[in-house]
DNA sequence: GTGGTCTAGACCACA
DNA sequence: GTGGTCTAGACCACG
């Protein structure tokens, strides 16, 4: 049973300032979390995927440790790396990162002191 | 002519996995953006500072450094540190980062497939 | 992948008066600018180079950093730096260069009171 | 006999990042060799141009012996400071500011392969 | 007194 | 291996 299909770094934004494993973790966790990658479905081994990707291996591992520490996918000895079919998962995943964009927008606002209001009102002036 | 008044560590919310000098940036360009420390004012100089916060000399500079490049203060040669008069600057400050956290919100909105509508109720959802 | 060659501190001309990160920012610009380093090119490590330029680390460091506050070199976290492949970037500063020199001389002329065909006539002159 | 005018700090164009006396020589040596500054012109006492411009003292005594050191003014003791009335060396001013800057444009020229020619084209293009 | 540069050397995360 | 941050301490020009 191949998986969906490999990888290419195109599918990526990637930002060479910042760590690349945890770039390949958000966007990962995006994809299972707005259903694009479907629960169950098999990944891309670690070497395949450094391969097609063209980053070294320790980068894909450290990646795919990260996402099967936040319990988004799961690696059965042998078979293969799967996205979790704990639906659950997935949805505290989306509600985590919803009350996480919220807190930051919050923090902003308090930080050059505007309620939410104000600062969506000036996010929307001109220039 | 002294500055307002010193810092201390306490004044910061240092979280000691980031670097240092970027911390103190973003704080201070929040307490300029929001009136915290006034235009003309003057800062505590490279050596007091780095004194009261404990930190390297260096560390501080590289601070105001960044924070002149911001155009959040001015540098005059063998008196010390301003912040800047261009109210212009400090508008333009707060309107930027307005714009780049609701750009961030609605990025995070984007990508769990959500409108900015649903981001907001999901995040208001308990647990 | 090596990179080209290492410097050699004759590759530069150093000015003891003027700050070193400066002058190499300025050379190495040129190098790009003119051709010479070529897009995608990796430079000397910042260690090979301190050790080849008989200079301190943080002092390339900072030439490297500058470099890329100005667009054109990119570093690649653990692979090392690379003269930018947008070459749309090399060009503008080219272009850059070219206005910034030519506005100098118009201000010498307008500050001397001369057009800029009696400035060049005077330049000329002998002695 | 007093001197023409007060110089109010308005009559220079100051960049706070370099050093003051440097850019109240250039602009001085530029008077006078504009002629807005005439020989024998009497310029106002260090003590009442640091006042008038409100500068350190020893900034302007700094920028005075500069422009001594250039042959530009001439101080007699007791009777203040004058513009030379040497015309020559004001010639010779003008004729060093033009090669200089002559100079400066060829070494760009030269820094990014271009002819002169080739330099002015480019800095005449758009963008 | 001010900031700016440079050195020497340590430690860290990342690939 | 790579660059990035931080410290400690020296020296300098400027005002």
């Amino acid at each position: 049973m191949p998986p969906i299909r490999l990888w290419s770094i195109e599918d990526f934004q990637i930002d060479p300032s910042r760590p690349l494993y945890e770039q390949f973790v958000e966007q990962i966790r995006a994809m299972i979390a707005r259903g694009e990658l479907e629960p169950g479905t098999r990944l891309p081994s670690v070497r395949e995927t450094a391969a097609s990707l063209r980053v070294n291996p320790t980068t894909v591992m450290k990646t795919y440790q990260e996402l099967e520490r936040l319990e988004l996918i799961v690696t059965f000895r042998g078979q293969g790396t799967f996205v979790t079919q704990a639906e659950e998962a997935i949805r505290q995943t989306r509600m985590q990162l919803a009350k996480e964009a919220v807190r930051r927008l919050e923090e902003t606002a308090r930080s050059i002191g505007l309620s939410l209001e104000e600062l969506w009102e000036l996010s929307r002036e001109k220039e």
